[in-house]
DNA sequence: ACAGACATTTTATTAGATGAAACGGAAGAG
DNA sequence: CTCTTCCGTTTCATCTAATAAAATGTCTGT
């Protein structure tokens, strides 16, 4: 009763949980992050606004399936699962695994973070990630989503070629071949994204570098541009 | 009211489908498979032995969440957020990232099949896996899960040093510190599973070779020993 | 021995899951 | 072109199975 009607004023409960057990469920699941692997009932119970019996059932069966796996002290943390079915995800997009040797050579010679994201639908993906030796905390971890509406390099450019309705900004970043973003999404970061294309010309996502913007002027992003194609051209892809 | 009392002797219900909405999302995940990537609906009904309009409604909530994603054609294959599950989950068992490079010499080397199993409950789980050239349809994918009661060099050896009642078939494995087995899962295959220890001497999992038992009499079997504690040695693994 | 923090079990209540049937739309055959 | 078939999707009366509050169990530290 406390979902629907009652008001819970407790510390984490942002947004009301799902109701159906099943999207539950897999809201738990998306509690875990790289800065959370761990969790234990009562933090999921707290952060989710759910029972702690209802929480501690949904566990049980998220760790029956080894979606979730429990540690030595008790929490929770995801299974091994989720590796089979990002293999299989990964074999059905089957240009992932391609462009991972790429993306570590980019973030190799760059010196940065490397990145690849496509667009699913109102969001960006990030499906390949290279961090270089940089602080990793502040970016988005591989399979993480976020909305194209806030913006960055890599919305512009997957916007730009990929939304149907144009305007004057996208014909000229399609033009241009690339996108610099400075302090976008983050004030102190700076980024480059250039289109990737599948050898047929196909649309794939895109490419990004990004980096600290006091470590990065424009120039020394443009630069970045013509290293990107020839490191992805050695896996048969194209950058225009 | 066909789940519980009746009875649908159907194609492709050996077991009948779980109860629970949680369970029964998490089963049509688990129909997913490296052979079976895409599946649309009427397939997925089928093979959970679930209604339509059932299967119907856990399939879009597992889309809207992107743990499924529909392909143009309407078919649903695993989606990205498996990713990062599988990110956190690695980040958790670090030694996984460090195992990826001994594992793909050891395999390299042998130019065989070369594997890292680990116990979990009654079942071996693969975590990381290289192929070399073989065929791989015959084999467990990477995060597939066997029962232990199946058997197979991997499972012989992680019996052997986590079963907590001993007896003298595992202290003998123990002793001889790999097990080799001929045909025990798969008539015509063959294997050795020797033992990882984590730099601090606690045991990790199995490291196994596999290939054509036509192709591996026991001689090299056993010479493959002393290049897997080599090569896992480079990451600060040992094999004993 | 007591207190506090968590995990787990129990149970009466009803929210919400279920599935048979009907609908709709697309592709193919005659 | 109409008829048929094959799927995905919607609807709705029925009742299973999910819910949450409270009680109980199990530690850990004082």
């Amino acid at each position: 009763m406390s979902i629907s009607t009652g008001k819970k004023p407790s510390a984490g409960d942002r947004h009301a949980p799902p109701s159906g057990v099943l999207e539950r469920g897999l809201f738990l699941m998306s509690l875990f992050s790289m800065e959370r692997p761990r969790l234990q009932l009562r933090d999921l119970a707290q952060l989710s606004g759910l029972d702690k019996a209802t929480t501690l059932r949904a566990l049980r069966t998220l760790a029956k399936w080894g979606y979730l796996e429990r540690t030595p002290e008790g929490a929770y943390s995801p299974g091994p699962v989720n590796l089979r079915l990002a293999s299989i995800f990964k074999a059905t997009s089957n240009f992932i695994a391609r462009l991972e040797a790429p993306i570590s050579a980019i973030s190799g010679r760059a010196n940065q973070t490397a990145s690849f994201f496509v667009r699913s639908r109102d969001d960006r993906v990030c499906l390949v990630r290279d961090h270089a030796f940089q602080d990793f905390r502040y970016f988005i971890e591989v399979g993480g989503t976020v909305k194209l509406s806030e913006g960055g390099a890599a919305a512009q450019l997957l916007l730009a070629y990929t939304e149907p309705e144009d305007d004057d900004a996208r014909a000229a970043i399609r033009q241009a071949g690339h996108y610099i973003s400075r302090g976008e999404r983050n004030r102190h970061f700076a980024s480059i994204a250039v289109p990737l294309f599948e050898s047929d010309r196909s649309f794939l996502g895109a490419v990004t570098i990004t980096g600290m913007a006091v470590d990065l002027d424009d120039e020394m992003l443009l630069g970045f541009k013509a290293m990107i194609g020839e490191e992805v051209a050695a896996a048969s892809f194209t950058t225009a």
